[in-house]
RNA sequence: GCCGAAAUGGCGGAACUGGUAGACGCACUGGACUCAAAAUCCAGCGGGACUUAAAUCCCGUAAGGGUUCGACUCCCUUUUUCGGCACCA
């Protein structure tokens, strides 16, 4: 008989479904003394095109682990759902005229049953969907209690609203304002990413991708829901060193949070239109430059720009505004390598020595970094530099780099800087800075910041490139926020019973045309009445961003059909945190950050137990097309998986994903190299199973195993399961050891019984379909997977003998096999009598002699 | 520009902590089986010199330099590729 691995596959497939072979134990018995594994996939958008090869390759490497967790004796949670809410679905569902749920539905079927069809050893009694409506109902809970929390910034934790203190003596309507100028989830008119061709407002994460795929994005302001994410950039960047993840991804986030310390400092304004005294603020990170400043800048859209505006600047001033705003930011940031600006006609005074500077905007200057506003110090920084050239400003030089000795240099340092022609930016020594002269830079900082603060002109602070997380978006196919408005403008949220707050059924519907969601056209669902007050109201017709779904989903996996709660937190606390969490690169900043984010709410809150939802993650790389270039429709070079499994099955493609080179590195498909696994899986076939037969072949015996079949056993045991555990996610080389093996096993008359069994046993967390059928075969009646991973001992890992190096002047010029862990002393003299290397060092001088045992023996003559 | 990762045969990739570079697979070449082909099995396979052959020698891990008895591995400089960020004050 023949390998038929379509037969096979299928066959094992309904056994591990009629059986739950995957089922996940329960924990909560407390009779469970197993450790638990939690081993979790990215779970995927299912779209209409289905799975593309890309998909299995993270999801193999995190069954093989599963697999091999259960065999160790792991408890082990390995669960996959959907992340069905998106734009895709939705606009496919607008063209056809069709529901997006119909579609979502469609899409999940297919994908479904091609994971299936890879033998993934998931639990599928926990699926998940982020669209079905008791999925989404804790969605909008939690969203509830974001929205109803604040963030205690002495405690440095959320806590419910309830629990802050609301100041004496304020109206109804301020209450109101109060309590929702501190809600973790609110409502604020900001400049946002507008995308006129997908007709929705974009996250700052979301905005390359979209301008990638030629979209265009402007700024525009709007009323918008956020999530103060910006409170946890802290604890979120804090966190990350004790997590186990790739350094790069460490490294992104950490770049995206953006933290930077420094100093806001405050400027008083001098202005013939401002009655009474007020200040700009602006952020430094070099509070000692300060006697550098010769001006100050701040963004068009800052507050202060109208106020302090006289009438003989006012057209300037505006129509440098207008044509800001219209400018999208990337415009804005390619096109202003020439610097603009604009004279308010104001003056500002430096604290630190009076001097009267004048303020200016300029659009290199962004409203939504620090305050908005900073000091022009063109004598140590670039742009502010190019920007002083440009316009004619003055440039004071304050620091001094170290190298500048000799008053000559110092002379023409000062007159270059002067001129324009140097802009020092790094740490030096003070000069014309009053009482910081002489100074070094981290000393000059730390005495103008306890200068500042005495004197109340300004503070020691820092400051995030993270922006909060514009939250809404006006599309149909999201969660519903559950908020209602009132026609006074005041707005609540629905009551926890009310959930979930589901999407209307409907048959068509279009895009409102205005800006809004769809929803905002449906007047039946739109139009309702609060039912505590009976006032009439209109409910947000925003939907939540695809990315609320995925925050909490591995959270559902642990209790999926729990409808008291999102997760029982004796669950929680039993399963979390996620051990191993795969899945690709570019979730780094957005799904990452975002899930981190809720975590540590709901953490604060009470409801998890842990800091971090995932110990571990890998990225897996990707997978090329055979040419060498990223996959796509319009070049061609797709490989669809179905196409693969029914030409080489399963088994082959799981394998040869893993072969193809480390999980991480980005590598082009092939396929001849499918072919080469295939032949792999073929040959141990025929080691087990006689093809004319169909019966376990003859030479396979129940006798002992000589030590060195053994031996051979042992070192695959070690090297596989070393490769497994070590994290690294090298199955590469596991794979080849198997390989060897099998070589091996090829070239003896007879094998043991026991030696296949276990060589099975390595194989089957890889290609398990083949793996249960010869184990099947060779007269097993469980399935693999309740099998323990063999050990291996030390005594038949060693080798009998070794080959040995002799070097002279560490060129390698003799070998020669020994026993293994010969005396030093024996080698050397084996060495010092082998003919070549008499040979070579007759009639020099030995100048010493370096021996290492098992290894090498090197001679250095002179 | 800044940050991060990487560069090894014709190709994908191995190489523990500085100690035999090229495991394993693909491709290729030769042989066996066959009427023939496919499949399968066996053998060879970095480049070069010399040689009938064996043997031997030289070069070789992007490039150049350094440390070391010894470097794919450590240090410095440069180049290239990929990923990310990009007026963040």
């Amino acid at each position: 008989m023949k390998y038929d691995f379509t037969e096979i596959e299928k066959k094992w497939q309904k056994y591990w479904d009629d059986n739950k072979t995957f089922k996940t134990p329960d924990l909560s018995s407390g009779k469970n003394i197993k450790p638990k594994y939690y081993a979790l996939d990215m779970f995927p958008y299912p779209s209409g095109d289905g799975l593309h090869v890309g998909h299995p390759e993270g999801y193999t490497a995190t069954d093989i682990i599963a697999r091999y967790k259960r065999m160790k004796g792991f408890s082990v949670i390995h669960p996959m759902g959907w992340d069905a809410f998106g734009l895709s679905t939705e606009q496919y569902a607008m063209k056809m005229g069709i529901h997006p749920k119909i579609r979502t539905a469609e899409c999940v079927a297919r994908f479904k049953q091609q994971l299936k069809a890879i033998g993934f050893s998931y639990d599928w009694e926990r699926e998940i969907n982020t669209t079905d409506e008791k999925y989404y109902k804790w969605t909008q809970w939690i969203f509830l209690k974001i929205f109803n929390s604040y963030y205690d910034e002495a405690e440095g934790r959320a806590k419910p609203i309830t629990e802050l203190k609301i100041p004496e003596g304020l109206s109804e309507r301020e209450k109101f304002d109060f309590l929702n100028s501190n809600r973790l989830a609110y409502l604020a008119e900001v400049p946002v990413n507008w995308c006129p061709d997908l007709a929705t407002v974009l996250s700052n994460e979301e905005v390359p991708e979209q301008v990638e795929k030629g979209y265009k994005v402007i700024r525009r302001n709007m009323k918008q829901w956020n999530l103060r994410i910006t409170k946890y950039a802290d604890r979120m960047l804090k966190d990350l060193d004790f997590l186990d993840w790739p350094n790069n991804i460490k490294e992104l986030q950490r770049n995206w949070i953006g933290r930077s310390e420094g100093a806001s400092l405050k400027f008083r304004i001098k202005s013939t239109v401002l009655k009474e005294d007020k200040f700009i603020e602006v952020f430094t990170t070099r509070p000692d430059t300060i006697f550098g400043a010769t001006y100050i800048i701040l963004a068009p859209e800052h507050k202060l720009v109208n106020e302090i505006t006289g009438a003989e600047n006012e057209e300037r001033i505006t129509n440098y505004r207008k044509t800001a705003e219209i400018k999208s930011d990337l415009e804005r940031t390619e096109l202003s390598k020439e610097k603009t600006g604009e004279f308010t006609g104001a003056f500002a005074v430096n604290p630190v020595n009076g001097a009267e500077i004048p303020i200016l905007i300029a659009d290199y200057v962004l409203a939504s970094y620090g305050t908005g506003a900073i000091m022009g110090v063109p004598g140590h920084d670039e742009r502010d530099q190019e920007f002083a050239r440009k316009l004619g400003l003055e440039i004071v030089p304050v620091v001094i780099p170290q190298e500048v000795k000799t008053e000559e240099e110092k002379r023409i340092f000062t007159e270059n800087t002067k001129n324009g022609e140097v802009c020092f930016s790094g740490e030096g020594f003070a000069i014309n800075s009053g009482f910081l002269d002489g100074m070094s830079t981290s000393e000059a900082i730390e005495e103008i910041n306890s200068h500042i603060e005495k004197n109340g002109i300004g503070k020691k602070t820092v400051s995030y490139k993270l922006r909060d997380w514009l939250f809404s978006r006006q599309r149909f196919w999201g969660e519903p926020f559950p908020i209602i408005h009132f026609e006074d403008g005041t707005f609540k949220a629905l009551d926890e019973s009310e959930l979930p707050l589901t999407l209307p059924d409907i048959d068509s519907y279009k895009q409102s045309g205005t800006g809004e969601s769809p929803l905002a056209t449906i007047e039946s669902w739109v139009n309702t009445v609060d039912k505590e007050s009976g006032r009439k109201a209109r409910r947000e017709t925003n939907t939540m961003p695809q990315w609320a779904g995925s925050c909490w989903y591995y959270l559902r996996f642990l209790d999926p059909h729990n409808d008291k709660i999102f997760c029982d937190p004796e669950k929680e606390k039993l399963w979390m945190p996620v051990d191993l969490y795969i899945g690709g690169s570019e979730h780094s900043v957005l799904h990452l950050i975002y899930a981190r984010f809720w975590y540590k709410i709901l953490y604060d809150l009470g409801y998890v137990s842990h800091t971090e939802p995932f110990k571990k993650l890998f990225n897996q790389g990707m997978i090329l097309g055979e040419d060498g270039v990223k996959m796509s429709k319009s070049r061609g070079n797709v490989i669809n998986p179905d196409d693969v499994i029914r030409e080489f099955g399963a088994d082959s493609m799981r394998l040869f994903e893993m072969f193809m080179g480390p999980l991480e590195a980005t590598k082009p498909w092939s396929t001849k190299g499918i072919e080469g696994l295939s032949r792999f899986l073929n040959r141990v076939w025929r080691l087990v199973t006689d093809e004319n037969t169909g019966l376990v072949k003859s030479n396979i015996t129940n006798e002992i195993p000589e030590l060195k079949e053994k031996k051979l056993l042992h070192k695959t045991v070690k090297k596989v399961t070393e490769d497994i555990e070590d994290g690294d996610m090298k199955f590469n080389t596991a794979i080849s050891y198997l390989m060897v093996m099998v070589n091996e096993m090829y070239k003896m008359e007879k094998i043991c019984r026991s030696t296949i069994e276990n060589f099975i046993i390595l194989l089957s967390p890889f290609s398990p379909h083949i793996c249960e059928e010869l184990w099947e075969k060779l007269g097993n009646k469980n399935s693999i997977q309740f099998v323990s991973w063999p050990l291996f001992e030390q005594q038949y890992i060693k080798e009998d003998s070794v080959t040995v190096v002799f070097q002279v002047n560490g060129k390698i010029r003799a070998k020669m096999e020994v026993d293994y862990d010969t005396a030093e002393d024996v080698l050397e003299d084996h060495a010092l009598y082998n003919e070549k290397i008499l040979k070579l060092i007759m009639g020099k001088q030995i100048i010493k002699v370096i021996t290492i045992k098992n290894k090498m023996v090197n001679i250095v003559v002179k």
